[in-house]
RNA sequence: GCGGCCAUGGCGGAACUGGUAGACGCGCAACGUUGAGGUCGUUGUGGGAGAAAUCCCGUGGAGGUUCAAGUCCUCUUGGCCGCACCA
């Protein structure tokens, strides 16, 4: 269907991450980026990524997925049918410890050994066709039974000698992983458990629970922890020590080494379509491959295309493709191949701060602007976009453009925006064209009921897109703006419904009366004596919002933020501006002004408006954000807790220069009437005081 | 199977390092105002008992640590997400 290449990360289930169609595996000469250079780095920096998502984090590290253990080599026994050039298999596994318990050497059906048997046995050669069958559709392979095939080649153990072991072609076995190859031990391993009751293999204990239940193994295999045993020179050791002994002697005896693998594998970068950035790579008969010399970048696509034929249009595109070799004259082919989209996307923000430069990134622009202190997105690059990200940092810094490693220095992923899905009998129903009658949902144009759906992801595909227009015709984009930031905080899924659209507009009328009503722009505000204990309460207030809304969005909660500075307005709406009261007019003042600088990231036009009922000579969008006063945080009064045994009872209020005075907090609490009552005919056995915040009497 | 996240009123959601659970809103109810109605204002709104003061219960469930648990620990249930025969 689509003719294209994907990457493994862009496969899901089997089919194409965006256009569903379904995979196959074919053999093409591909480009790759080597990213597996860097796996390490990028596994082990993600620690020092701390302004970033901890589940991109967590999915990053599976994603590389690194294992630590052995390779090893299993010698072919000399009277089997292998010829002598291949007389080893080498194995990797993370359980070396568990060697002596080995009954099996299972091999993947794509293994080169697999291969050489299969070429004068039709029955093998069709068991392998059987188990690439399967391909890769996980459902398929969840399902799976485990099969194997006894090749007749048999190894020595590399420790029992004497002792061999069969050699099985095994449909759960890997060629892309490890080594392609694995001994099975059935005790420790619940899939070659699964294998070894299949074929009636032996089962060996070598790991000793102290859980006797654990040690009968039958159908569960044992994974935990425990002492060796049956292990000759191993036994009694820990797993860990035992995995290092192992290690140690395979590398002495010069048949295995201490190895690494990871999941992860190099990035396959070109497509076979016209859409993306050409390779920039010649191939000339006699030159070989040849990239294209910097003063002919960027290769360009060509205009004059024609999409009539199946397959990459630049292959049909002779004119095009066909160019001197850089290095010798002759007549050479460009390489039609393009780039995945996810190259231009792991460097675009380099670009940016010199869009119109000639050279692709002007250095001295970049590294005053990069990396990006914060990022945005979605949850679904966590492993394409940011890993291959970072893999370009890392590249671009190794051969000098950059001076940093990560891209990004904070990551944000914000939730997806879900709805309710409506199925008729002619398909998915928008829900603009829903209507509902006791809880049952029809189509309006022929009032046929329709199924109703969990709420899914908005996509066009369910049709369960709501569009904010809707909402922006009826009431303007500064209530779509506050009621998006209103309930939900950001991080978080979002089920859509429009409740609470109404309320954000009336709020946002109820200010705008309010400041017409009021007149905020007179002059010559003088203060002519100090404020008092409850106008300084006011602006403490004041403060308090600020502080908290600062805090709020700076750590992304947007919605408490729109909570504190709603707290705020309607204590400065209970207020009437009143020339009498000069130093409260120019609190309440103080007041307004906040809150307009406050609001006006959440509604731009609104605030800007009313900032001139205030001031008519400035903008909003030029004043500076508020600056807490902080002797004003704290207050003169401080309300504490009276608890006993942790249940509250009762508060008291004291004054703020008594806070750590534990004895008057202890005797106020043990004065109060309905305390006194609790504890009558009671001594209390403790009073726990912790000063300025709570007294717990226990009795 | 492995790994991660989450669970708080009728609803969306607050709660800093354990210290007055339910901020802010939606919804609902009563009253008032206006009026055909949407509007606006005031008050109330976790559950239970009581005329009231007040008391008891309460953050999916069961235990535990602590003077004190939504918050920490163990187990468990349910939901969501990622990976998945990775040796």
């Amino acid at each position: 269907m689509d003719q294209t290449v994907l990457s493994n990360e862009q496969v899901i289930d089997g089919k194409g991450w965006r256009s569903g169609a379904k995979v196959e595996r074919r053999k093409l000469p591909q480009w790759f980026f080597r990213i597996t250079e860097f796996a390490d780095d990028l596994i082990d920096s993600l620690d020092k990524l701390d302004n970033w998502s901890k589940q991109v984090k967590v999915m990053q590290k599976n994603w590389i997925g690194r294992s630590e253990g052995l390779k090893l080599n299993f010698k072919i026994s000399k009277n089997s049918i292998l010829s002598s050039d291949k007389n080893t298999i080498e194995v990797y596994t993370t359980r070396p410890d568990t060697i002596f318990g080995a009954s099996f050497i299972a091999i993947a059906p794509d293994h080169p050994i697999s291969k050489v048997c299969a070429e004068n046995n039709k029955a093998l050669q069709k068991f392998i066709f059987e188990c690439n069958q399967i391909g890769t559709s996980e459902e398929a392979l969840e399902k799976a039974e485990k099969k194997g095939f006894n090749t007749k080649i048999k190894v020595h153990h590399p420790f029992i000698k004497g002792e061999y072991l069969a050699v099985y072609v095994a449909n759960f076995v890997l060629m892309s992983y490890g080594t392609g190859a694995i001994f099975g031990v059935p005790a420790h391993d619940q899939r070659d458990l699964d294998f070894a009751n299949k074929l009636n293999l032996p089962i060996k204990l070598v790991v000793e629970s102290k859980n006797i239940e654990d040690n009968k193994i039958t159908n569960i295999a044992y994974t935990g922890d425990g002492k060796i045993v049956n292990s000759r020179f191993l036994d009694g050791m820990t797993i860990k020590e035992a995995k290092a002994h192992i290690i140690k002697i395979s590398e002495e005896k010069h048949i295995g080494k201490k190895s690494k693998q990871f999941r992860l594998h190099d990035w396959c970068a070109s497509r076979q379509r016209y859409w993306g950035c050409p390779v920039p790579i010649i191939l000339c008969n006699d030159c070989g491959i040849v990239p294209v010399p910097n003063s002919e970048l960027p290769v360009l696509l060509p205009d004059d295309v024609t999409f009539d034929k199946s397959g990459n249009p630049l292959d049909h595109h002779k004119k095009w493709h066909t160019v001197a070799c850089p290095a010798c004259g002759n007549i050479a082919k460009r390489e039609t191949q393009t780039f995945d989209t996810f190259v231009d996307s792991s460097w675009y923000a380099l670009r940016y701060p010199s869009p119109k430069s000639k050279t692709p990134i002007e250095k001295k622009q970049m590294l005053k602007w990069s990396p990006p202190d914060q990022y945005v997105g979605g949850i679904e690059h966590a492993i394409l976009h940011l890993l291959y990200a970072r893999f370009f940092s890392r590249a671009l810094k190794k051969t000098n453009y950059v001076n940093f490693d990560e891209p990004f220095k904070g990551l944000f992923c914000q939730g997806m925006v879900c709805h309710k899905t409506y199925r008729g009998p002619d398909g998915w129903v928008e829900p603009q064209d829903i209507v509902f009658k006791n809880n049952k949902a029809f189509q309006k144009s022929n009032l046929q009921e329709v199924e109703i759906g969990r709420s899914e992801k908005m996509s066009k595909s369910k049709k369960n897109v709501v569009d904010p227009m809707s909402i922006i015709n009826t009431y303007g984009a500064d209530t779509a703006r506050l009621f998006m930031l209103s309930d939900s905080p950001p991080e978080r899924d979002l089920d859509w419904r429009i409740s609470g659209v109404d309320g954000c507009w009336k709020y946002l009328k109820k200010i705008w009366a309010h400041f017409h009503n009021y007149s905020f722009d007179k002059e010559n505000r003088t203060i002519i004596k100090e404020a008092n204990e409850n106008e300084n309460n006011l602006r403490r207030e004041i403060h308090l919002c600020i502080k908290n809304t600062s805090e709020n969005i700076e750590s992304f909660k947007y919605n408490s933020a729109v909570a504190s500075i709603r707290k705020l307005s309607n204590v400065l709406l209970t207020y009437k501006i009143n020339s009498k009261e000069p130093i409260k007019e120019q609190i309440i003042l103080e007041g307004w002004k906040s809150f307009l600088i406050m609001m006006a990231p959440i509604t731009p036009h609104i605030t800007e408006e009313l900032w001139k009922c205030i001031d008519k000579k400035t903008l909003l969008l030029e004043q500076q954000w508020p600056n807490i006063d902080k002797t004003l945080l704290k207050n003169k009064k401080l309300i504490i807790a009276v608890q006993i045994n942790g249940k509250l009872k009762n508060t008291i209020e004291i004054d703020q220069d008594k806070a750590d005075n534990q004895d008057h907090q202890k005797e106020s609490a043990l004065a109060l009437n309905n305390i006194k009552k609790a504890i009558i005919n009671k001594t209390p056995k403790k009073v726990i005081v912790v000063p300025g915040k709570v007294v717990n009497i226990v009795i």
